[in-house]
DNA sequence: TTGTAGGCGTTATCAC
DNA sequence: GTGATAACGCCTACAA
């Protein structure tokens, strides 16, 4: 029937009848006390309920156990799943999460960091806009607060969890050439704004020049265009002749296939698509899709472990890039010829279907 | 250069050569100051990079702007909006979110809402596995701690903010048997840990029943068998003759599908399958999925709103469930005479395909 | 073994 | 208008 809660370790040391020193030696098992009185103040806490307060403590000790993790949103599985990651792997560290999110805007980026900075968190996880740019993140470096990014490439003075996009893309570039595709495009969402689909661009590109093929199509879209399969539609006839398409995300790669058939397109007879990050729905579908299998509940644990390490006073360690894994699924086929590839029937026609690979990027 | 961040408020005060307590008068615009003062204690806090210590104002004030949130899973999409939700709405209120999961275990579930409580929330928000039995929560009821559940029906004592599971299975059924379906399975995941799964079989048996139809038979399954399809099919191949299949989430009835393509089952000719919650990924497939919609976004944002009020002084006031709406989709069909049905032939073959509905529980 | 006292950063109170 | 001072809950010397 307590009111509101106001049971303090002062409460339980008159209750015990000693001084709250004593009280505060036994509940924390610090110092010595006499079994008479530890058997008193034990008592006393559990009947009274007593519990600490973390705000007490927090003062006292300059430590307010709790980390602090933005990302740009929740909405998205792929940053869902890592800060569920991170979560896990609090579990029974004595930390706790403090969440913010920035729906991909720069300028709330920084102020959500200062926001958590402002909250006293003893170490920070993010993933943002820019980070290159954030004065808020610099800031935390200097105050010699623990910082842990993820899905950033490293950046000096900062260590990440990541998985190295570029080479991924070049291995979905790797699958495309294998088939025979020459025309390529890359859609992409939220470009200005993630650096994680800048460098599967840049690798994609990359790799297509090494082979020697023409510069894949940049096909840039907004949320309106994603979320709306017509309007898709209408940009993906804008672009005639793309005889494979790589999806800077999974989700985008099904809307495109969503919108390839309101053309009238087959995939992967017509078109062939690759996505990225390996979301579990991509496996159960009809034609299962073809992409960059990740683990971000993975990167989230490696963030977290990181920085409890550093908690602890470890020294910070730029952990390697995280192992990625091409899904071949049946999203992929030689293109027809045709229709296309301008006409020209492909070099060699190869035969052998795309192959599974693991690599640690 | 700031190596620790050790700027107190007591910094400031000095710098400008006043009281601590001008000093925080000026900082909170709270009581006077000569023009003068203010000048140099604002000059001050910004030439020191002062910021406020969180945790000193809580101490002071008892509060520490600081909401705790307990859902199953991040990696659940419906819950990683729900808190997305929460996230957006709580946005520029002054308090932050401090997350926990609980993996769908009850005594995890406690223990969470517990570590959080000692962190001083000043207030709740909960999905749990069994929010009537949670000794925490009751705790946190007694303590005067504002508590908004989330997706649970109401109950005494705590405000929730919810869909009607019960009204929108009933919802499925009719549509089921509107096409002529008699005989229908419920596949359910997770069945004894969650609430939801549970009203959303209670509301489809209540319906089939009022209609006269066979009870659905109910499929529960493991995580082993939500993510293999193989063994999917293996049990759906042990109940044979259904003829429309309700899942109790999207991600099963995309499952169910896959499953079911494995036994030359197609959907909807061979079998009708509905889902639940609506995700969007659903709208895109080659054959739209037909499922309840919902918006767990708006869930997340009615509870921490109904949070604020309450902390802004407002009495609890329990709203009205949230609406849902019927998505017609395409997995939807009448069925084939000769298969499941016993070898009966529907009572009354009906023509009209499934309509839009849209409904407030 | 035990208790007293000081201080962590803030704000409210209350004299001046 | 201003500035000491006393909490807030806790822990850690230091003293007894």
């Amino acid at each position: 029937m307590t009111h509101k809660s106001a049971i303090t370790i002062k409460d339980v040391a008159q209750a015990a009848g000693c001084g709250v020193a004593t009280a505060s030696r036994v509940l924390n098992n610090s110092g010595s006390a006499s079994a008479d009185v530890r058997e008193r103040v034990e008592t006393a806490a559990r009947d009274l309920g007593f519990s600490f307060s973390a705000i007490g403590r927090a003062l006292q000790s300059r430590r307010s156990m709790t980390i602090g993790c933005l990302v740009p949103s929740l909405a998205n599985p792929v940053f869902a799943e890592a800060v569920q990651g991170v979560q896990a792997e609090l579990q029974g560290s004595g930390y706790q999460l403090l969440i913010s999110c920035s729906n991909y805007d720069e300028a709330a980026d920084d102020a959500a960091l200062e926001m958590l900075l402002s909250k006293d968190t003893d170490a920070l996880i993010a993933t943002m806009v820019a980070p290159e740019r954030s004065a808020a993140l610099q800031l935390a470096g200097r105050r010699g607060i623990p910082v842990a990014l993820m899905f950033h490439d490293p950046m000096e003075g900062f260590v990440t969890s990541y998985v190295d996009n570029v080479e991924a893309a070049r291995e979905v570039a790797r699958q495309f050439a294998r088939l025979g595709h020459r025309r390529t495009g890359f859609l992409a969402l939220r470009f200005s704004t993630s650096d994680r689909s800048r460098n599967r661009y840049a690798g994609f590109l990359a790799e297509c020049r090494a082979g020697g093929l023409p510069d894949p199509a940049l096909i840039e879209i907004g949320e309106a265009e994603a979320r709306q399969p017509d309007r898709l539609a209408v940009i993906l006839g804008q672009h005639p002749g793309l005889t494979a398409i790589f999806a800077s995300n999974d989700f985008l790669a099904i809307a495109l296939q969503n919108a390839a058939r309101l053309l009238g397109w087959r995939v992967p007879q017509d078109m062939s698509v690759a996505g990225f990050d390996g979301i579990e729905i991509g496996r159960l579908l009809e034609v299962p899709l073809a992409t960059i299998e990740t683990s971000p509940e993975a990167m989230g644990r490696q963030a977290a472990r990181l920085l409890l390490e550093r908690l602890q006073g470890g020294a910070p360690v730029q952990p390697p890039a995280l192992s990625f894994h091409f899904r071949a699924g049946a999203t992929l086929a030689p293109p027809t010829p045709g229709k296309g590839d301008d006409g020209r029937v492909a070099a060699q026609p190869p035969s052998a279907p795309p192959a599974e690979t693991a690599q640690q990027g």
